[in-house]
DNA sequence: ATCATTTCTTGACAAATGTCAAGCCCGGGT
DNA sequence: ACCCGGGCTTGACATTTGTCAAGAAATGAT
């Protein structure tokens, strides 16, 4: 079983012919660091899972760039609004390491239900667990200061801190890569090993 | 049609029999200020829509409660999590004032998708939907300063500026209720009309 | 209408975080 | 191996936000 496998298998809980049929949609996709995977205005018409590397979701506002999240090995790069509504991308995604992807394109995706009849629903389910997720970070931010961010990052996500530039966590967590280097000072360095 | 009908028509795009066959399956249902249509821990098996009123969405940690949202009319108030997945709710839901709602039980929510064939397809673009603005919202606090929050919560909804206490707004955009009160001397009061 | 209670405001001060500028460190490319 | 440049750190200082405490105002109950 491949790791994008283990991982369908894991979020949705499918039959291992059906695993196979999903799994077999998708093709492998190598990334050089900087390559862009989606930019901002643009459709994403295809659906990213991480295999290997970083990859960084941002927008630029102005001056300044603002990293919405860092993907890492099991996730789904993906613009959600833009691939389900065909409406342009507000995220930029573009490659922090050499990385491996697996992509499938928006019209293999919609042959999905046709070998899964139960694919909206498992969809809906996945969809409504990155909902909660965010609501979670949202609650963080309402109720945490920016060195308990660093600190539940840091125990959550340590494998971030010695693999990523570090602004970009900073601004993930929103602060400043000032007050992040001094937080890193006084709260822990994140060297793994 | 009734309002419930008309935000359902507007979300989803039913047909008017589609529409009518959910619509009939909510049930009236009165609270008074402070009722509690949900408590964290318990599980949420009912949907509701608010037809009138202000309703809480909070989770208390430690000593003191955090504001996630204040739904109002035409919003639904549910714990997704606990909803689909049949976990014990993270939020508390109560009613700041009397409200009038239109609830839906588990069981015959179940009920909708033999009305309606393409339901979970439906459902799964209006998750996706929610998705997309807590993304948004997250945007805002690794980008704006509490002052800039707060002036765009005044600017998109002031109707709450007047009609629910001051204190959960704050809570609800991550600061203290003297912070707020400072800002509001600044940048303007909400008093609509 | 009055009272009791909650909510809001304000001031003084403390703490957290941001800004700007300079220098250091480290890694990648040549 | 060297150099260059991006990324990190640090210091000094400004600004924002939080805390605590007291009093004013608004709200709901009787």
């Amino acid at each position: 079983m491949t790791e994008l496998e283990k991982y369908i298998q894991s979020y949705f809980g499918v039959s291992r012919e059906e695993l196979e049929g999903i799994s077999s949609l998708f093709r492998p996709l190598d990334m050089k660091r900087g390559d862009y995977f989606l930019r901002t205005g643009g459709l994403s018409n295809r659906l990213g899972f991480v295999q290997h590397g970083f990859i960084r979701e941002f927008v630029q506002l102005g001056e300044r760039e603002v990293t919405k999240w860092i993907s890492m090995p099991g996730y789904f790069v993906v613009d959600l609004a833009s691939f389900l509504f065909r409406e342009p991308a507000r995220w930029t995604i573009q490659a922090l390491t050499d990385c491996e992807l697996h992509v499938i394109d928006q019209a293999d995706y919609q042959g999905i239900r046709e070998r899964i009849p139960r694919w909206p629903e498992l969809e809906k389910m996945f969809i409504a667990r990155c909902f909660a997720v965010l609501e979670q970070r949202i609650l963080q931010h309402l109720s945490l200061s920016a060195e308990e961010r660093y600190r539940q990052l840091f125990q959550h996500n340590p494998e971030l801190f010695n693999q990523v530039p570090l602004q970009y966590l900073a601004s993930m967590l929103g602060m400043t890569p000032e007050t992040f280097s001094r937080l890193r000072r006084k709260s822990g360095r994140g060297l793994v090993g």
